[in-house]
DNA sequence: CTTGATTCTGTAGCGGCTACAGATGCCATA
DNA sequence: TATGGCATCTGTAGCCGCTACAGAATCAAG
């Protein structure tokens, strides 16, 4: 396989040009050799390590978090422990995060419930209403 | 009731001081008048006003909004519509996220079922395995 | 020869705070 | 009277994860 630029690892992983260099600039990826002195050049493994990165991001996980997980999976001993640590916390934060949209799902819905479409006026919608009592 | 400080604002309505004064610098409370040129002095009003904007951050509205939200409380005609509108725009937009939330539950769940807690190294670990395929 | 595409570097902006630094003033205590 | 502590003040910079420019260089196609 040849190596590709820029645009190419873009179309390849779904990964925007932009955020690729900003990975580069935070050292979440490797500073690729350049093509001719100018041009970054790429490979199947710089795929693999974004798409990685971008799989990981699916998954809610920091940036900072990815760079440890990207550290486990290079293979220190106890890897796999301490990368399903992580997970579990992620798992932890997520859980408390759809708890508290489903909480703000309930009570917008019962805002909106008492509102019907109608042209009231302030003092006569009552999800407005609501939200002005202490 | 006489008017107080920033401080006693804060403790009222669970705004943090330097909360309070972004809002005021963004404009989406309005400056109070200066207890003896110095202070910052605020009245029922405020802790009203800063509760419902409160309530509608609890509610994920972001500020822009409730800076409408705001506006239409103060009640030109057709609030209620509006109101409304925004309201479930803003429910369609957490319903969004849940969904997001509740796949990336998933999918960790069904990672770290996988990974029971051994001391494995990266190559054993089957979490890390799948985040790795492309 | 121009136009457009692609890449480059560098910097600034987004939202919604949060965390300082450094000054000022006031009250209570020693 | 000196001192310490508290609350407040202004202003600025930082957080995260991008995103959006500006302005230059290079190349291929028409």
């Amino acid at each position: 396989m040849k190596p590709f630029r820029i645009g190419a690892l873009s179309r390849r992983t779904g990964v925007h040009i932009e955020t690729i260099r900003y990975y580069e600039r935070i050292g979440l990826i490797p500073e690729p050799p350049r093509a001719g002195g100018r041009f970054r050049s790429y490979d199947d493994g710089d795929v693999a390590r974004l798409g990685f990165i971008r799989r990981c991001r699916e998954l809610g996980f920091s940036l900072d978090e990815i760079r440890d997980l990207q550290a486990l999976a290079q293979g220190g001993a106890h890897s796999c422990a301490e990368a399903a640590r992580t997970a579990r916390r992620q798992l932890a934060a997520i859980n408390g995060k759809l708890k508290d949209l489903r909480r703000m799902q309930k009570t917008l819905q019962a805002l909106t419930r008492n509102c019907v479409n109608e042209n009231e006026p302030a003092p006569a919608c009552p999800m407005l209403e609501t939200l002005m009592q202490v």
